[in-house]
DNA sequence: ATGCCAGGCACAGCCTGA
């Protein structure tokens, strides 16, 4: 299973792109970013017709958040972060696809720094770090992918000297992202590749894209029931190529279809066990759908309609 | 230190992105 990451700076301009990427490369779970589109602009037929399903939180212009799920509805868990402290700004959605809770997120980009949209992005960062704690203690696998708009370390940027002062590799920026990992995410590109310099996005600017003068700022992170299954990680770089391409490509995870097990646990689901059959990814997917469901029966009945 | 490019909005030239 392929679950990726995509900031299309405009769904509008960018479907054909869009559309060819997913054709080429067929990913299972699709998390997206910078729609630019209000709610009712966003081309879920063409979507449809590609065989994808699709939740979307849309917003006039500015950003923007979808969920794809090939051959599947995703089903919503929530839009918006708890107690976000602008409910304007669309840059979270969750929803659970094939037994996996998905978080797609947009953190803002805090430029120009210091100054009010800077102290917006670090106060959204801890509006994300906080709920971030709840999912990853939730017992679900979980993955929280996304543009976080944060290059991790000096690594993870072709050159430090001309962005020190950019929000992006801000100290603050950097260090909500560590306190985020230190809950125990696995930044599962960094896991795959330790020792690599990947990038995800290079910017319209001075031929950066033809010198690979990038930064990698789009990050899927795994909590530990979804880390032992990570095959592999990487980025989609021919999309970036592409003409009138997005400033991002798409970075993407391989997943095993079952939860890796260790030889001891694969020797009790041998063994038809009640027990064993209580670990088997059947049983644990059920489990799954019936708290997300009685969560979303809460949330339905306690908040307003949406708009 | 700034603009470099690009999308949206709306149709000239801003604002925003990162």
């Amino acid at each position: 299973m392929k679950i990726a990451t995509f900031n299309v700076n405009g769904i509008g301009s960018r479907l054909g792109s869009l559309l060819e990427w997913l054709s080429r490369e067929s990913p299972d779970i699709v998390c997206l970013q910078e729609l630019k589109a209000p709610q009712e602009a966003f081309p879920a037929q063409a979507l449809n017709d590609a065989g994808y399903g699709a939740l979307w939180h849309g917003q006039r212009s500015w950003n923007g958040v979808a969920i794809l799920a090939r051959g599947a509805r995703p089903i919503e868990i929530r839009r918006g972060l708890p107690g976000e402290p602008d409910g304007e700004q669309s840059r979270y959605l969750e929803a659970a696809v094939e037994g996996i809770v998905v978080g797609c997120l947009y953190l803002p980009n805090g430029n120009p720094q210091p100054g009010p949209k800077f102290d917006y992005k670090l106060e959204w960062f801890e509006h994300l770090i906080r709920h971030a704690h709840g999912l990853y203690t939730s017992g679900h696998p979980v993955v929280l992918a996304g543009d976080y708009n944060v290059v991790p370390t000096d690594f993870d940027i072709y050159n430090p000297k001309s962005w020190r002062k950019d929000a992006l590799l801000q100290p603050q920026s950097r260090a909500a992202y560590q306190r985020l990992l230190a809950q125990g995410w696995t930044d599962a590109l960094r896991a795959k590749h330790p020792d690599e310099a990947l990038y995800t996005f290079w910017d319209y600017f001075r031929n950066h894209w033809q010198r690979n003068a990038g930064l990698r700022i789009d990050h899927l992170l795994l909590n530990d029931e979804l880390r032992p299954r990570l095959i592999d990680a990487n980025v989609d770089t021919w999309v970036r190529g592409q003409p009138h391409a997005s400033d991002h490509a798409p970075v993407w995870i391989e997943l095993s279809t079952r939860r890796s097990s260790k030889p001891a646990k694969r020797a009790a689901r041998r063994d038809k066990t009640p027990q064993a059959e209580r670990r088997d990814i059947g049983g644990h997917r059920s489990e799954i759908q019936s708290e997300i469901q009685s969560a979303q029966a809460q949330r339905l009945a306690t908040s307003r309609p949406e708009a």
